[in-house]
DNA sequence: CTACGGCTTAGAGCGCGCTCGAACGCAAAC
DNA sequence: GTTTGCGTTCGAGCGCGCTCTAAGCCGTAG
């Protein structure tokens, strides 16, 4: 299942190092291959979602998805795109009641932009912490393994009295607690 | 509550743009100032989470507290450089139970550094595909931002049949949906 | 004809990580 | 002495985001 979704095809992209320029981005997960209608297992398949978490997000008012003679789910362009759009937010961390206000207000007209790029502005903010928060997270986590030695070594040449330089590694290999 | 917890202070600190040194950080946030023993509230403080967060740790297997005459937790600097530990992880990500697996590899003994050091080098690989995932989705949404229109114009000069240029929000302006 | 796989629905259940409530203890302030 | 405030315990409750179950329909393969 979802052997290829955007995410992870995007990731093996950047796996390179190159920065991957903006367009390149936008293409590719933002108006990707978008057929003209798609079945549910296929829209899972491309975002790299479960059919049970579409149909969710449908019933929680995220999109409205036309029906084929049989009941079955035809999954339009537009559809499919908000899909993505949907898909990429909520990975980045934004929660489904924002993004509920947020489909609200694009339903609601186009008198609504400010307030939308406002939510897409404090979201970026949002992202942009996170990932500096993470970024010091893997720094600490960087020292620690080092410190701890290199490899299968017993990491601590330097038992005595905590001087705190190189041994930084707060649950001490000895006991589970001194209290 | 939690004013200038330790997190918030190093992303201020971060905030200059400066890579801030390792030893920085080290400083900061391993083996900062303290003290011989805390309470509860000055750990949660510390911490940025509230006491009922240190209780449930506690609970959890996380970390043993002694108590005073009173039966109130005291946190010695063992406990509350653990706690800084396990704080810092869960903010980046690691679920409770391998935290509850690498505490327990801890109290094991020095023989478990190896898998300890697996685990820890298992998170840096997490984080550093989760820093990625989101640099992607802050591309996409500076990009949707942009095009967008800088502030408040309305955004879709081009509402033909998307060209797929310019106008790059899935969620078309105009209806809620065209199905 | 029958079986199977994949879709439909409404609604229940779940895993996670807290978060809170209730009932109580103790110490300092009024 | 009583109130205030912070602590304690145990256990229940909650918000989130799915995730699954049950019962049923449909089209195709064998």
């Amino acid at each position: 299942m979802a052997t290829d979704d955007l995410m992870t095809r995007a990731l093996d992209m950047l796996g390179d190092g190159a920065p991957l320029s903006v367009e390149a981005i936008h293409r590719l997960a933002d108006v990707a291959d978008v057929p003209e209608s798609m079945v549910i297992a296929e829209v899972a398949d491309l975002l790299g979602i479960s059919p049970h978490t579409l149909r969710y997000y449908e019933r929680a008012g995220l999109v409205e998805v036309a029906r084929d003679g049989n009941g079955h789910r035809v999954y339009d362009a537009d559809a499919v795109r908000r899909l993505l759009f949907l898909t990429r937010m909520r990975l980045s961390g934004m929660p489904m009641r924002d993004l509920r206000r947020y489909i609200a207000l694009v339903d609601a007209g186009e008198h609504t932009v400010p307030e939308r790029l406002a939510m897409l502005s404090a979201h970026r903010d949002a992202i942009r912490r996170r990932i500096r928060e993470l970024g010091l997270s893997l720094t600490a986590i960087d020292h620690k393994i080092t410190t701890y030695g290199g490899a299968t070594a017993p990491a601590v040449q330097d038992l005595g009295p905590r001087t705190g330089t190189a041994g930084g590694h707060e649950p001490l290999p000895r006991a589970p607690q001194p209290g």
